[in-house]
DNA sequence: CTAATATATGGTCATTTTGACCACAAGTAA
DNA sequence: TTACTTGTGGTCAAAATGACCATATATTAG
């Protein structure tokens, strides 16, 4: 990298969007915001904002999903940067959009200051999203199909404690597939990254189900020992 | 911080990196160059740039490889942001870094105007990197490492007709490990990706191997059909 | 109470895949 | 000739997979 900025050579901004994935009654949701201000006011859109002078691109999102809409602490990665000339309207802006997941159950949206709403969306029902939102959900949701196969990322999407149906009913919601109950109550057997907890589901019309969480410690320990997870 | 910055105009720059690794003779490379202006000047660093207005960033990436090394047309795909705010000395630069991988026949390099010079070093034996270059480094080669083994992109590191041996060399070398020749043979088989060429190495001391040729119109159709690559 | 129903949980079995090894062929060099 | 290197194909036991099946446990309708 050369250190003198060509003349002609400065974006206009860098914003951040994110992507935040819900998982709740067998769907799969992502959640948008009511633009409150600005260009794209009164449509549904990815949360997102500008990154301030003195912060890292990571806090910058954790920052404005909080004060978006509530949320904190959860699962949030990078995901893509878009970088379109045309992807936005008035000026060159480039956003970087990050990838969440969230235990739905977990959080009461709090529409921040230039949200005047937040709300999940089916994932399969989403459209006329602004700028080229639909493009990072299209991407996000793929990075979300492989990701969840080869990384115990599904977790962060389920309450702590959930039975093997809910956790199976989330990977045919994410992969568009169904599963046979047997070899996948097997298959995570035998990588014993769940422990069951001493409880069991309380106030169904049926037999109750264990309840599991999973152990991110074990994860480390067997990731450490280069045993990879595929599912 | 003695002015608050206007909400869109936080970052003082955004710029592109590029790690672009090659492979020869059992090794795994980087390609360098050196700074022949800027702050950096006189060290190693990895190739990159200022973007333009106009310019999407992936055409960006492929204009300052270009200029910089004479490479072109190669596989690229962006890696990832990095924007820590002192990661740059004398101002906020965010950059992108992009992620190249190049075929033995283009490793002849034309330094650019910007580059003084360019050379490849093995991949275990770079060090003192300007900037946050080492940890984009790592990061880069962390994602080399998963996705050999989940997409056939390895291919691109080798010359158009290679023989199974220096496939499987390219694994070793890239997974640091080693491999069952016959194991590997029959996965391969397995997979009905490589197309025999009806031609044998020439000039070489023992019995000459066949060559193969990756062929993508299969695999864009085993993809299709849901069926994924995994070694 | 009993039967119907829904889910939990565990098992079978043929087939495929894996990992570790082995044997020999083909070509070169001394 | 022999030694050496690499290519190519094979064996075999162990493990994993995919498609089913069987039974247990709880709830609710009658």
């Amino acid at each position: 990298m050369t250190a003198k900025p060509a003349p002609d050579s400065v974006i206009d901004a860098l914003s951040i969007d994110c992507l935040v994935f819900g998982f709740k009654d067998g769907r799969l949701d992502i959640l948008l915001i009511k633009h409150g201000e600005g260009i794209s006011e009164g449509r549904w859109a990815l949360p997102g904002g500008w990154i301030n002078y003195g912060e890292s691109i990571d806090d910058a999102a954790k920052r404005l999903l909080h004060s978006l809409t509530g949320i904190s602490n959860i699962y949030l990665e990078q995901l893509k940067a878009f970088g379109h000339p045309d992807r936005y309207p008035t000026k060159r802006v480039v956003t970087i959009a990050y990838f969440a997941l969230v235990k739905e159950e977990h959080y009461s949206l709090i529409p921040g200051f230039t949200a005047s709403d937040a709300k999940w969306f089916s994932v399969h029902e989403v459209s006329d999203l602004p700028y080229d939102h639909p493009l990072i959900l299209k991407y996000g949701y793929q990075h979300l199909k492989h990701k969840v196969r080869h990384e115990p990322i599904g977790f962060n999407l389920l309450p702590e404690k959930f039975t093997l149906l809910q956790l199976q009913e989330l990977y045919e919601a994410v992969l568009e597939t169904t599963l046979d109950k047997s070899n996948f109550r097997r298959k995570l057997a035998k990588m014993k990254l769940l422990k069951k907890c001493d409880e069991k589901q309380k106030d169904v019309s049926h037999r109750a189900a264990g309840l599991y969480k999973f152990d991110k410690r074990i994860y480390v320990t067997l990731k450490n020992r280069g045993i990879a997870f595929e599912l």
